[in-house]
RNA sequence: GCAGUUAUAGCUCAGUUGGUUAGAGCGCCUGGUUGUGGACCAGGAGGUCGCAGGUUCGAGACCCGCUAACUGUACCA
């Protein structure tokens, strides 16, 4: 062996972007708010599923594994048998997998909901992640306009029950019938590989309307737009009449959805997709305003495009609309906190039939982001447990014999595990952010007693005392008690204004 | 994917036209205080200056390549 020290391979304590821990804090928000969401679903009648994280990758569709780029997408894996398999990548491809296995068996429409982890292998930035929860509800197996409705009322009754207040969101609503019917003015409905692609750009550039506004969409309609950073996007090349066409569309919203309506059907007039995608709006209108969810909940808005893969009918977003400050002052806006819509063509992958379906999908760690910002999460704090120090090691089961008195009376107690002194433990305390510690050394023990010392309370005192030697033998905040009254003061002590949150 | 910017301690950042042992604040640890959080005081740990090459007597700084992060943009089921 060599007297030269081996260089022990140390790797880099660290995660791949896109991917976060969560800490306590978060854990608690994030049930709350899921559990939230699902008892609202329930209220509506939705029962739950879960289905696995992986599916075969053919099963969840059109991102296939290929041979050159097999994680292009989607995170995926081989097999024994060399079958790809996929981690997936939203909850709607389960359920249709789901559906189509077990259809025969299935009371129809078959409504549940379902609450997970999906990845999806991209570039993440602020707001975005490659790991991240979403909480669906779904409705498989109605054609009825009706079910599009009662999604859209659904999930606006989820925001306010999120304490989120009418008018910091709005649940945005299309057609995609509305949109070909555009699409059809202009002429670009045709079976061809041009009309397709340039189909998807006018597409894509409508759907920018909200960040680069009317101008920017203009641009990327026509020639093309160079950003700031002097990357350039070509254009859809369309004409100038074209262009008005398609801009007057995006901005044809109105104060009112009736008016919107009206607007949309004159700029679509002849069109017969367009003119139905304008019927099933007015459907749908109809129900959502007889049940009283106005325009400042639930609003016709034709600048929604929501993906360009697989809806074919009603489409909607739902959209935070405050704005609020960030560390640096910058306005932050929060925008889309998740989307939905009808997919009549996705069973039909597996069936080979036609199953209408309609479904929402909230994105939950978004909309768990944008309320932390807003401090609005409730139920999110939880006390900290009651520290129990252990003045004398020998008197361990004692000290434990209080911590399991606590808890009997349902409050969160815990004995110091470590194994440092008196100092280092209070300051543990502290730091944990316990309410109390308690503590019962000798002196204590030989008259029967424990000491209660108040964190909070303590923690005031030490601005109006800039003396150590005053702060340490003053004993602030501190009360001795017979070791029977232990539970009852305590929780004389917590009911107190001063541990109230 | 494309473009721009950046990379120095756990964090936020200094580091002069290239010059000796690379700094500050905050945080962390220890002690002042073997039975007490904060404040204060004293001390300490922590860096292959992103990686690899080159220019030079000498590179944290200059040049080339790579990597990563950030921002914008594209894509987004």
């Amino acid at each position: 062996m060599s007297k030269k020290k081996q260089k022990t391979f140390r790797p880099k304590a660290r995660l791949p972007r896109g991917f976060g821990d969560v800490n306590a804090h978060e854990v608690r928000t994030m049930a709350a708010m899921i559990k939230t969401i699902g008892e609202v679903y329930e209220l509506y009648g939705f029962e739950p599923l879960e289905t696995p994280a992986l599916e075969f990758a053919e099963c969840l569709g059109k991102f296939l594994p290929d041979a050159d780029r097999p994680n292009e997408g989607v995170f995926a894996l081989q097999d024994d048998d060399e079958q790809w398999m996929s981690l997936r990548y939203d909850l709607t491809a389960p359920t249709a997998r789901f559906v189509a296995e077990n259809y025969d068996a299935l009371a129809k429409p078959f409504r549940r909901y379902q609450t997970g982890t999906v990845w999806r292998n991209e570039k993440p930035g602020p707001g975005r992640f490659r790991q991240f929860v979403q909480f669906d509800a779904d409705t498989i197996g109605s054609a009825e306009m009706a079910a599009d409705a009662e999604l859209a009322m659904m999930w606006s009754d989820v925001m306010e029950k999120l304490d989120i207040a009418r008018g910091d969101y709005v649940i945005r609503m299309n057609n995609r019938k509305i949109l070909d019917g555009v699409l059809d003015k202009i002429n670009l409905l045709g079976d061809d590989e041009a009309s397709a692609a340039t189909r998807l750009t006018v597409m894509r550039a409508m759907d920018k309307l909200d960040r680069l506004g009317s101008d920017g969409v203009r641009l990327l309609l026509g020639e093309g737009r160079k950003d700031e950073s002097g990357d350039y996007t070509k254009g859809a090349q369309l004409d100038a009449a074209s262009i008005d066409k398609v801009i007057a569309f995006v901005e044809a919203g109105k104060d009112t959805n009736k008016a919107t309506l009206t607007a949309l059907a004159e700029l679509i007039a002849g069109s017969e997709i367009g003119e139905a995608g304008i019927a099933e709006l007015a459907e749908i209108d109809v129900l959502t305003s007889a049940a009283g969810y106005a325009e400042d909940r639930i609003c016709f808005d034709p600048s929604i495009v929501r993906g360009l893969g697989y809806y074919s009918g009603p489409v909607m977003e739902a959209e935070l609309t405050f704005e609020i400050k960030d560390e640096k002052g910058n306005l932050v806006r929060f925008g889309s906190v998740g989307g939905g819509g009808r997919y009549d063509g996705l069973v039909a992958r597996f069936k080979g039939i036609e199953i209408p379906a309609t479904g929402i999908s909230i994105g939950v760690s978004r909309l768990y982001a944008a309320l932390d910002k807003l401090g609005k999460h409730k139920a999110a704090s939880v006390r900290a447990p009651v520290i129990i120090t252990v003045m004398d090691k020998s008197e361990r089961a004692t000290y434990q014999q209080m911590a399991m008195d606590l808890r009997q009376a349902g409050i969160r107690a815990e004995v110091y595990m470590g194994s440092s002194g008196m100092k280092a433990q209070v300051k543990y305390a502290d730091k944990r952010g316990a309410p109390l510690v308690v503590i019962q050394g000798e002196d204590e023990r030989a008259n029967d007693e424990i000491t209660i010392k108040d964190l909070v309370v303590g923690s005031k005192a030490s601005k109006d005392i800039t003396d150590n030697e005053e702060w340490r033998t003053s004993q602030v905040a501190q009360i001795t008690i017979k070791s029977a009254d232990l539970v009852s003061k305590i929780q004389e002590i917590l009911a107190k204004p001063h541990h109230q949150h």
